[in-house]
DNA sequence: AATGTAACAGCAACCGGTTACATTGTCAGA
DNA sequence: TCTGACAATGTAACCGGTTGCTGTTACATT
């Protein structure tokens, strides 16, 4: 006896219950049960326990106690990146959020491969994490889908909840729970403060209609414009990067080619604004005297830019902490899977770069 | 028979390598064999096999896996705040690395509350990370350092590698492997730039001395005034905090009070840069002409700012990907704790933000 | 003193995999 | 045909916890 329990490879014995209930000299139930807390144990007998467990500085499995049905819960979180200011806000918003109440967090960038983002739910899937957040957009096609729906199926049979934040919900095979803020609302309003301002030819620096985003900015450009009886002009309308680079390659092109075709920029994003700004600046045309500019998201850089840049703040980390709620909700059987869709409001910032357009 | 085999509470009957073995007609060592893969077993039944795995949309229980012995690497970070530009640069680089080594990664973020991150390494021992990665200052006094110590071993005991990034390691009863980049050369490089462009009162708006990051940085500060023999004047030197509001404010105390006393300021951060200029902005200084500024840390910031900041490149990201390298290489024996201390180079970026200066 | 009851502690059966060892099957060589 | 060697598969003992059920003890009640 003695020697009799040693691990069988060159690892160092773990130290378990076991030796803890040893040394307390009690059986290894009234240690679980000391250690769980939810049962009643006599004060004598906890204290011993306690101080064995201190002693030996133990610590519980987490996965022999996982095995055993009492899951450490886990929110896992799937994102482009980390470095970009929205969705490190919205990823700051998730992992507070979650901390908070007591999970885990775990994390994955996927640079837009949506292979990584199936192979993450997968994993997940193995490490049975109760909840799995996607932010942004998607491509969405037929292969992409099947594998999508199978994945999600296998989430949800293992207990994992699904939240989407700004990405459309695929089929009803997987009724999902989704987070998204007021596109729409947003784009609207600051058009409007365009077009009250005067402007009626808006160069508009959209990106790609995958993403919801893009389709939503869009779509409250254009019921401002229509609300303004402005007829929209397809051709001021672009398709393009979220990036600082595309912004800049862009208003490029168009001050060379299309120069005095507008009198303001609708940039979907204040990072294309940032690169849009910096064309105009190289191009010595001033903002907004020349050319008014208005932007997207409300990231921190927006009010270093000079001019300030107006734009439309967007709850980034409200959005990741309403994801975690949601999940959680859903979790615990406070709502049902495909029942909630929250939309976040957002609202326009005037800072200083649109100008009053005198005809 | 048939109903034998659910679990006791309400949840689904979760699907179990059994559940495969039955449909594939062998028995579950197979299953397990052809899951890992590293086993001789015959071609045919192999894919009878993975046709029941594909069939019933299985995949493994991490947990049990774990359990019995084979561990699914997790790499675990601490940092302060995710939305931070040269945090979020590191953070990208743990995940990146982690993720194509096939890692998964957790990440915890405090807010500078030190409770917190001995509470997430706790967490992490229970999970038996493979690897655990802090990142940024200490403060560090005898009841921290106790615990610490005490969860640090404890994390060592379940095979939990610990690398620090920025951060001194505390006390030989813990050897910790540490990345660290080049905080004094960078500093010394940049006020010899300031004082070759004849500078020789530099006002230094520096960070607490409690992180190693400052300590170096004013180090470098002072070798530099040294080596051109410009005797330092303590007076010029301050401590606060990282922030941009801190080194608005402080910026716009110094105007105040101590204009004329300097011709240019290091700030230890970008950020604390960002603030600075703004007081400076605001006080009708003009940035070179009047007063020169320089900062640390190269983020993208730095060239958005007007004038572009002349700054410290720090290669964050890098920063983290050879954390979680050396974690690795610790991990699979490839090196022992405590012998490695990398540290990493770093360089100035001249851009517009410093003149010359004519007696 | 006998009995009932509640509080506490222990036994042992799980949880879902992995893998050492045992068993079976196959084929070549004698 | 028999035997040995080796390849493929099965059996069952773990891994380290949790918890239902059972047994014990202490105390109150009559």
């Amino acid at each position: 006896m003695g020697t009799e329990r040693r691990s069988r490879g060159t690892h160092e014995a773990a130290l378990t219950i076991r030796d803890v209930a040893e040394r307390a000299e009690v059986s290894v139930a009234t240690v679980s049960r000391v250690l769980a807390g939810n049962y009643p144990v006599a004060a004598k007998t906890r204290q011993r326990v306690m101080r064995a467990v201190r002693e030996l500085n133990y610590v519980v499995n987490t996965h022999a106690r996982a095995l055993a049905g009492v899951r450490t819960e886990t929110v896992a979180f799937v994102l482009n990146d980390v470095r970009g200011p929205s969705f490190s806000a919205a990823a700051y918003g998730v992992e507070r959020e979650a901390n908070q109440r007591g999970r885990l967090c775990l994390i994955c960038t996927t640079e837009g491969d949506q292979e990584r983002e199936l192979a993450f739910m997968q994993l997940m899937r193995e490490q049975q994490a109760s909840a799995v957040i996607l932010i942004g957009g998607v491509r969405d096609d037929e292969q992409y889908r099947e594998r999508y729906t199978e994945i999600a199926q296998g989430l949800h049979a293992v207990g994992s909840r699904l939240v989407l934040c700004g990405r459309p919900s695929l089929g009803a095979d997987v009724p999902a729970t989704t987070v998204e803020y007021d596109n729409e609302g947003g784009a609207y309003a600051i058009t409007t403060n365009l077009l009250a301002n005067g402007h009626r030819r808006i160069l508009y620096l959209g990106g790609m209609l995958e993403h919801t985003t893009s389709v939503g900015r869009l779509l409250g450009y254009h019921r401002a414009l229509a609300d303004f009886g402005v007829a929209p002009d397809p051709t001021l309308i672009e398709h393009g990067e979220f990036t600082r680079v595309s912004g800049y390659e862009r208003t490029r092109a168009w001050l060379q080619q299309g120069a005095g075709r507008f009198t303001a920029i609708f940039a979907e994003t204040d990072m294309v604004a940032a690169g849009a700004l910096a064309a105009l600046e190289d191009a010595g045309v001033r903002v907004p005297d020349d050319i008014s500019l208005v932007g997207y998201d409300d990231i921190e850089l927006a009010s270093d830019l000079r001019p300030r840049l107006t734009t439309v703040h967007v709850p980034y980390e409200e959005l990741g902490r309403t994801a975690v709620r949601l999940a959680i909700d859903l979790k615990e059987g406070r709502s049902r899977e495909g029942d909630q869709h929250v939309v976040l409001g957002t609202h326009v910032v005037v800072r200083q770069s649109v100008a009053r357009l005198h005809h």
